[in-house]
DNA sequence: GAGTGGATTTCGCAT
DNA sequence: ATGCGAAGTCCACTC
């Protein structure tokens, strides 16, 4: 079975050797140790010596991880080339990204931890509840906006751009949908604004604007009131559900019939 | 000196004990296992089985991260609090951030590697362009400034010291440059009038001063306008990036001319 | 390949 | 605390 290569408080050589390993058969790899780096490329910057974690994986990413935060103090983006220099007491690193052309150095003179590693992940990342989630729950169930409304279509461009969903409410008036998956901004109002303007100026006739989002921005609240538009409280988890209960019949209904 | 405490392929038992001591103790967390991963929050999102890496950092902060990518699969920044639970053959770590409220739960079932490590690091971390490089990029780039300026020489001595540059702006007046790489004082505001004050006696015209920053001081703004001075933000940054796409051709060239 | 917009953006600074 | 803008942003998608 799977064992990773570990060596604690190896010598550089020893080091050097699992290094070079790592990076000729794209394992991930990980040094744990006291280090300096030199970056060259949009800018420039210099960290001095200090312990902390380095990060090459197989894609040719490089991360350089301090103590704290969440960022990496220095980092290569994937898919750049590596060198590897060793001299006594003194493992250097070296990674290339061509474009833009910048490079990292990491000089390594104690080493803690080291250790080289396959992994194996095939598994898959999902992420629920975008904004597109919320724009396709409205689509199903129109009722979740308000009871009453028919979508008459979605991605429809007008003159400033496209708008999430358009359709009519129970009184036969048009309405703009503008989704947000996060609190709205003052952004989103302004954006909203715009499309119920060029639908107006288009119809010639009253058109409603609702901003759909989980929250508003407090502030914001007096704008969009001042501008005559409405709000519509929406949890995206909420979404997320009842996409997943749905059965998505409905909506490829509704993507077929208005596809054109 | 100091050892890291490294388990490899340990029972789940064992790695709990190292784990907790690590949350507990504010080390660094290194584990390196076959795990899954839940988050809820601002969005939700599931991550099914693999092989990733998982830090936990001394402020409270959370990495997983898989084989490939610059990004963390999952994270929770920094001030989380952490919980831990074992079962027989299962290592589930919780990690909480309290505002905005949301979790990330990590799931081992089998652990490569587990490494617990206090890291010492004090090393300052300094990200640069230099004046002189702001110096260089307006050289080379002069629109940089303002739309038709042209630089006459730099580093020139009038009465009270350098003048970092020297030239004529679109209207053909003289203008002054002082350049600061950090925020800008009263004492640069007042070497700039200095400046301009010696330039204006020195040719019986009008002069203008321009100070070059990435910032102004507030109360210093007021000082400028009384003096009658401009202010023109520039980031550092933007400086380095523009020397080094641009071809040195140009700067040289100016260098050569004006070396006298 | 360049340009555009989004992100569980994060981070820092001003209000 | 909140809001706004920058980032060596990265990243996915469009043209």
């Amino acid at each position: 079975m799977k064992s990773p290569t570990v060596l604690v408080k190896p010598q550089i050589h020893e080091a050097e050797e699992i290094v070079r390993e790592a990076v000729s058969q794209r394992k991930t790899l990980l040094i744990v140790g006291n280090c300096w780096v030199h970056y060259r490329g949009r800018a420039t910057s210099k960290l001095e010596p200090g312990e902390r974690i380095l990060i090459i994986k197989e894609d040719g990413s490089l991360l350089v991880h301090r103590s704290v935060g969440y960022e990496p103090v220095n980092w290569q983006p994937p898919g750049c080339l590596f060198q590897v220099k060793a001299e006594k007491d003194r493992l250097q690193i070296h990674a290339l990204r061509k474009k833009p052309r910048e490079s990292v150095d990491v000089f390594f003179d104690k080493i803690l931890l080291v250790s080289s590693i396959s992994l194996t992940d095939s598994g898959v990342f999902s992420l629920y509840a975008s904004e597109e989630d919320m724009q396709k729950a409205i689509l199903t169930e129109p009722s979740l906006l308000e009871e009453g409304f028919k979508p008459i279509s979605y991605e429809k461009k007008v003159k400033p751009g496209f708008m999430d969903i358009y359709g009519v409410d129970k009184d036969g008036r048009f309405v703009v949908i503008e989704i947000k998956r996060k609190t709205a901004s003052k952004e989103a109002v302004l954006q909203l604004a715009r499309y119920v303007d060029a639908v107006k100026s288009k119809v010639n006739r009253d058109v409603r604007g609702i901003l759909v989002a989980p929250d508003i921005a407090k502030g914001v609240q007096r704008l969009l009131a001042t501008l005559g538009l409405d709000f519509k409280a929406l949890n995206p988890k909420k979404c997320a559900e009842i996409l997943k209960r749905s059965k998505t019949k409905k909506l490829e209904a509704f993507f077929k019939e208005n596809s054109q």
